[in-house]
DNA sequence: GCGGTTTGAGCAAAGCTTTTCTCAAGTCAA
DNA sequence: TTGACTTGAGAAAAGCTTTGCTCAAACCGC
């Protein structure tokens, strides 16, 4: 970077040897102002709609730096400002199928005010965490959003001084913190409601690892509320392994082994319902007629591959992603201090298994 | 933000109206400075690693900034070098199976040289795409990594002047442009010579809609290879369709009714993959041993929860993720000016199916 | 025509770091 | 002891924009 020979040609005279002049300057604001025959205050003001001055003058400015194609330099203006417009967004898995939605969501309400992402991946390795977040802080991002694969509850990030900070999905073990999380007792609520509204009594739930949060919550308002009902679990209890098609067939034969006269799964995920659902089939069970079958989570790839399609609950990642960057929208303000957990009710998809 | 109490609390003087100081200044160079009792010039010398001190001199400022916690301002940094360590990621589908891996590729080689990735999604929209480059622009980012959905060819970028460009998986349309793509021809060729090598004669080829450049080119490539090899395709052509399992499953119909005596599948993608080894499973054809499948993508939701697990074609995204980033760096750093096209080979993994 | 407003625009400081120059003190050889 | 270097450190400019303050000119009513 020659500065000095940028700088020539800068003023507009030709470059003699201009090879060197390989990035050419920029234009500045001074460049604008000069064209438009004001001083760089004024043209700034004219810029950005703020101070009082002629409509004409406004206007001379505003050609000028179009006919120039000005870009202002966020560096100088973060600078003075000290905001950067600029959030980081720490997952912790390395982008899955549950944070890219959420990273979406968050994207989408952050671009309408401008706010750019800042993408850091720690893939789950602590030291990776701690070496982005010094970046982020050396960038003076305005906020931090987390997230993560699990809905199990996260240690707070540390070391982030009074940077606004909010949990997406996982939420932080700190109460003080503001998470946004899915509400999985509410999916566990409508899923079982809808079965049992269908008239379905016999209910087994067949779900993931135990030392998954996701799984616990979800399992122990089904049971809650078959309870209420009057009613037990098909097989009289719910039904752990892990998040596996492979996992859905082996326990729907179990199942259907131990308690044959029963009438509906209740699936942990949509793999596991799909897994339930191709042994039914094979199996020569007729879904829903014979055995109703709700999945979760509304992965298109298996819900509406699998035969018949799953109706299963959907966690409205993307609103959990929005709501996430609007409470961390209203903390860099600080004009609502809402701290806490925000809660995203799920949905109910009804398709043809249930 | 009131930058009069939090100058004042800056001089360690106690500020008493403190409620009204909700952002404490961050500390900055000339705080370190002047607790090492030196210059800010000699304190940035020291912290940078540049300039002649004595030892004694470097190590009281290093102490003084770790006292501090003082942590550099990048804003200020990019504005004097011109440099701002970032780079942009316009990715024009909202963040799919494929560009995922090729993000995290990139993130992964450009974290390591320091760089931050600002994230970029346009969700195919025209505007906010523009909108999007305004803004990279603005932030001055160092260069730009452009990927998507397709491998079909993409008009390039327009309006972001010199700003050194990678186009990932997408490639650009103009040959000049520095473009990083998968060959999906060799993916094909892995395909058909492991099946030919099987011992295999009578292969059918199931792929995607014919107006998507990955589905024309392999089903071309596969063609030329059973040619070569003095064979027909099992019947007698490729077939189009979707990308999706419902195909699969129709295809393979069709297929066997059509040649019964045929013995292997190769699938453009896992999703047919898998779709076809459904419909073979159902009709009580043995996998591979009466016939032989062979999807594309390794995506391994589908491939590993294949009965049997799919024999498929890794596209190396991550790798097409790498290489782009450090095209991309050699490009901002102007040591090699390597325009076009680069291509990244995929792997063959055997599983069970073929 | 005159004092008091309003209006339009410029000046200069601030925001934080890097880097080039300059300079004083110390070192070494003759 | 003196002159030529070497070393260590400071001063100041540069990088670009925003904004509070100042100031001159134009305008108003009387």
């Amino acid at each position: 970077m020659d500065r000095g020979s940028s700088l020539s040609s800068r003023n507009g005279l030709p470059v003699s040897d201009s090879v060197r002049d390989v990035a050419p300057a920029r234009t500045r604001l001074t460049d604008v102002a000069a064209r438009a025959g004001v001083s760089v205050g004024t043209a700034s003001k004219a810029l950005s709609g703020t101070g009082r001055m002629r409509p004409e003058t406004r206007e001379r400015v505003l050609d000028a730096a179009d006919a120039l194609g000005f870009s202002p330099n966020r560096h100088a203006q973060s600078l003075h400002t000290g905001r950067s417009w600029t959030v980081g967004l720490v997952t912790t898995d390395g982008i899955g199928r549950f944070s890219t939605p959420v990273l979406l969501g968050a994207e989408d309400a952050l671009g309408a005010g401008k706010i750019s992402v800042l993408l850091c991946d720690t893939r789950g390795d602590a030291i990776r965490e701690q070496h982005h977040l010094r970046i982020l802080i050396e960038r003076r991002v305005d906020g931090i959003i987390v997230t993560g694969r699990r809905t199990d509850p996260r240690h707070p990030l540390t070391g982030i001084g009074l940077i606004p900070t909010v949990y997406a999905f996982s939420p932080s073990t700190d109460p003080q913190d503001v998470s946004v999380v899915s509400d999985d007792a509410g999916g566990a609520t409508l899923a079982v409601e809808h079965l049992l509204g269908l008239g379905r009594t016999r209910i087994a739930h067949v779900t993931g690892p135990r030392h998954h949060a996701a799984a616990r919550d979800r399992a122990a308002r089904t049971l809650e509320l078959l309870a209420d009902a009057g009613l037990a679990p098909a097989t009289g209890r719910a039904h752990y392994g892990d998040w596996s098609e492979a996992w859905g067939r082996r326990a729907a034969e179990a199942v259907l082994r131990a308690t044959p006269d029963m009438d509906a799964f209740f699936c942990g995920n949509d793999q596991i319902a799909r897994g339930v659902a191709d042994t039914l089939r094979e199996r020569g069970v007729r879904v829903p007629d014979d055995i109703a079958i709700v999945g979760y989570d509304n992965w298109d790839t298996m819900a509406l591959a699998a035969r018949p399609p799953l109706t299963t609950i959907d966690m409205d990642l993307g609103e959990i992603g929005r709501i996430a960057a609007l409470r961390l929208l209203a903390q860099i303000d600080a004009t609502t201090p809402e701290a806490g957990l925000a809660t995203v009710p799920c949905r109910l998809i009804v398709r043809e298994s249930a």
